[in-house]
DNA sequence: AGCACGCCGACT
DNA sequence: GTCGGCGTGCTC
């Protein structure tokens, strides 16, 4: 009976996110399996495309064949889905909403998603004066050569006439790197003899007959023959004309890093509450258990210990594992710690990795060769058989939900794949989010706690905060408390560190004039440009619209134009002329935009090549630095007033973690908190580091105005080019809405989003709030579904069904 | 997404 | 009368 593959085409739409069936050719019968990559003709020119095989059906009634297609081409020689991973794209369809299509891509390698070119060839009976004139004499042509030269009119009429062909190609990128290498062509004894029949002065063809004599049969690139015996091209050559060598092409894999030498680390001793949290994890993994933990340990506890261990029990039985680190906290020094204690069997999955780096990483993966999979939120698509544990540091930071189409986020795709497998998940967090702490609370997950930290020399952090209504403040801009001021000025005299962070959010520079209070605003949003120093120009954060700095107000011509704000950049200056001495390091997105450059200044500033790092969040994470002794939050505020019911939630964990940097070493931290609100119940557990006080008065608050953990929330985000187009079709979908809820759903808005106009776009919201509402994901579907006339008019329209953003 | 079909405006 | 605008609908 004839096979059938069940195909989805990477045609990201509404109408096209089902499978496709296609008839399999005779000769690809038993190599196509589901997972794998195909070349399949499509729509009615039958453009070439790729699609993934979710399943191959044997079952299907010779008269419905006749009427498939069939499959053009493999991709893959394996499939590059496992059937775990299918699955887990079903799961991600149905809760974010995605198409399947961009699931399967979200899942792998970027590499591995196809470009697609089109060009003309001309038909065998075209006549040559044709092929002189439209293809220069050549027997094709490039689709984007074509149009460029005005050629499509003629394209289009020689195809008709039957004369040229269009052809669809399906580029696939994901080449692994080659090198050339060679082997010999002899045997052993071959090889011996001639080795005798050299002449002594022939030093390089010695080499080379030895070089081959020790591969005995396996290749070497060519490079490394050369890197490692000094054995030269033309030798290999000469090998290749008399016939001794076979000149092969190798696969290589590129080591992103190569060039760190890893020494090995041994298991330290746990303190008590780290063994408990190691052996309740452990037995998790041996009694093949599903369970969740919250591992809940202050900054310093050795969480990270207790990872490397259970990893190491967990290779131990043969298993493998997942550790997932914020995006921003995957820096070498994090790195190290794992290459250090496993070796090879670490793959890093990093962002900064280039395309093809993250494919080694990942074919590495896939071959089997790595049994630790270390990275940011997509390394939870690992393709790793055999999981026996899932660890997420940090849980509750925001960079492992993803912001885009699939809107998933990696805890709860981790808990999927850990009941896949039967296997524990690790939450840590020093200040872990409501819902996993709610959760823990109701011992849906196991709470382990770390109260000590695991060095006993340091201590916690002393905390003071400045009311800056209050304060005596210094310079022009009002940034630094004097009280601040002094304290950066003995760590300088005393030859130790300090970590400044400036909460960018709000804290820009702008431009505003003094007589008529005009601010430059951008044209195609709702907000004002920003100013930059190292470009000289006014940018839009939003759109990345650019323009000149004014000599005059733009309003009344006024001359009296002044720069306004503290960005990061103006702080550094007005440091710098505070402490002319101090060497201050600036770390924010412009001076980490560069590859590499976010840890180049860690690392600066590691070796004291640097008294003052100055800094926005990004410092906040993970960095630890003995020397480092005070630590000053310029505006602890900023984040606070933000219309979003987690404002709290994300300014306690900010100042918490920050505080966590001071005092990492045998010398006593302080941490000085600036802030307008000094009574903020966030800022005033933040100096005391008291989660649980902070957790029980949130939950409280949460739990009066009905949001999570309490009450799920989904959110609709439209926009459009003109307003009341957005606000109609919102005010529509309210409707809709409230007739498929129940009465116990609260539905917010539509609002005007808090900047309502982005990029010439206007954008609304909807915010549902609800409990139990087993229709809704299926309705929100509806929505999407019967908006598709719009969308692909102009409208946009987005659903994420557990937002973390408000604002 | 990309392509074909189809129904209304300004041209040889 | 036709060439061509892009609105609508479909793709195994």
């Amino acid at each position: 009976m004839q096979k059938v593959a069940e195909v989805i085409v990477d045609v990201p739409t509404m109408q096209t996110d089902l499978p496709y069936s296609y008839l399999i050719p005779q000769a690809l019968e038993d190599k196509i399996k589901p997972g794998m990559r195909v070349i399949v003709p499509f729509g009615n020119g039958n453009r070439k495309i790729q699609g993934f095989v979710i399943e191959i059906k044997d079952n299907i009634s010779p008269t419905e064949t006749t009427l498939l297609k069939r499959i053009e081409a493999p991709m893959d020689l394996v499939p590059v889905l496992s059937p775990e991973l299918l699955e887990l794209a079903d799961e991600m369809r149905r809760t974010t909403l995605a198409f399947k299509i961009t699931c399967f891509q979200t899942m792998l390698p970027n590499v591995m998603k196809a470009s697609y070119d089109k060009k003309v060839v001309v038909r065998e009976h075209c006549p040559q004066t044709i092929i002189d004139d439209v293809f220069d004499g050549l027997s094709e042509l490039s689709w984007e050569l074509a149009e460029q030269q005005g050629k499509l009119p003629v394209i289009m009429k020689l195809r008709q006439e039957e004369l040229v062909d269009v052809v669809y190609i399906v580029n696939k990128k994901n080449r692994a790197k080659t090198a050339r290498g060679f082997k010999a062509r002899l045997s052993q004894s071959e090889l011996v003899e001639v080795k005798a029949s050299l002449k002594p002065n022939a030093k390089q063809q010695h080499l080379l007959v030895d070089v081959l004599l020790m591969l005995d049969g396996n290749a070497i690139s060519n490079s490394e023959a050369k890197e490692l015996y000094e054995l030269s091209a033309p030798a290999i050559k000469t090998g290749e004309t008399k016939g001794w060598v076979e000149i092969v092409e190798r696969e290589v894999q590129r080591d992103p890093y190569a060039n760190h030498s890893f020494k090995q680390t041994y298991a330290a001793t746990l303190n008590a509450e780290q063994q408990a949290a190691y052996e309740a994890i452990t037995q998790a993994v041996q009694e093949r258990q599903a369970q969740t933990f919250l591992l809940q340990g202050i900054t310093g506890s050795g969480k990270t210990e207790v990872y490397l261990q259970v990893i190491a029990e967990v290779l131990n039985e043969g298993k493998t594992g997942i550790v997932l680190v914020p995006e921003i906290s995957l820096t070498p020094q994090t790195v190290r710690r794992f290459k250090e204690r496993f070796g090879p069997e670490v793959a890093v999955l990093h962002s900064a990795l280039s395309v093809g780096e993250k494919y080694d990483e990942w074919r590495k993966i896939e071959r089997g060769e790595a049994k630790v999979v270390v990275g940011a939120r997509s390394a939870i698509f690992a393709p790793l058989d055999n999981l026996g544990v899932i660890i997420i540091d940090e849980e509750h930071e925001s960079s492992y939900k993803q912001e885009e189409n699939p809107r998933y986020h990696a805890r709860d795709l981790a808990i999927w794949r850990a009941n896949y497998h039967q296997c524990p998940v690790v939450l840590g967090s020093a200040t872990p989010s409501l819902e996993t702490r709610a959760r823990a609370q109701k011992n849906v997950y196991q709470s382990l706690y770390l109260t000590q930290r695991a060095s006993q020399a340091s201590s916690l952090p002393t905390t003071e905060i400045i009311d800056m209504t209050e304060a005596e403040t210094f310079g022009k801009m009002q940034t630094f408390s004097r009280h601040l001021l002094e304290k950066v000025h003995t760590r300088l005299q005393r030859k130790e560190q300090v970590v400044l962070m400036l909460n960018r959010r709000g804290y820009s520079s702008f431009v505003m004039c003094r007589d008529c209070g005009y601010v430059v605003p951008c044209p195609n949003c709702d907000i004002s440009l920003t100013l930059h120093m190292d470009s000289h120009s006014m940018k839009c954060h939003y759109c990345g619209h650019e323009e000149e700095i004014p000599n005059t107000c733009p309003d009344c011509q006024s001359q009296k134009i002044r720069y306004y704000g503290t960005g990061t950049q103006k702080v550094e200056e007005e440091l710098q002329q505070l402490f002319p001495e101090a060497r201050i390091l600036r770390m924010d997105v412009d001076t980490t935009r560069r590859k590499g450059a976010h840890e180049r200044l860690l690392e600066q500033f590691g070796n004291h090549e640097a008294d003052i790092l100055l800094g926005t969040q990004m410092i906040a994470k993970g960095l630890d630095f003995p020397n480092v002794t005070l630590v000053g939050v310029l505006n602890a505020d900023t984040a606070l007033n933000l219309p979003d019911f987690r404002a709290s939630e994300r300014t306690f964990q900010l100042l918490t973690q920050v505080s966590g940097r001071a005092g990492r070493g045998d010398k006593p931290g302080e941490v000085v908190i600036q802030t307008f609100n000094p009574e903020h119940y966030a800022i005033q557990l933040a100096q005391r580091q008291d989660y649980e006080r902070f957790f029980r008065y949130e939950m409280k608050i949460r739990h009066e105005a009905n949001y999570p953990p309490y009450y799920f929330t989904a959110q609709i985000i439209a926009s459009h080019p003109e307003e009341n187009v957005v606000a109609k079709k919102m005010y529509d979908i309210l409707l809709g809405l409230k007739e498929q809820l129940s009465d116990q759903a609260i539905v917010l808005g539509p609002t005007p989003k808090a900047i309502m106009r982005v990029n010439n776009r206007y954008f609304y919201q909807i915010v549902i709030k609800y409990k139990v509402e087993p229709n809704l994901y299926a309705y929100l579907r509806t929505i999407l579904e019967n908006n598709q006339a719009e969308i692909s008019k102009g409208l946009k329209l987005s659903v994420d069904t557990d937002p973390l953003n408000f604002v």
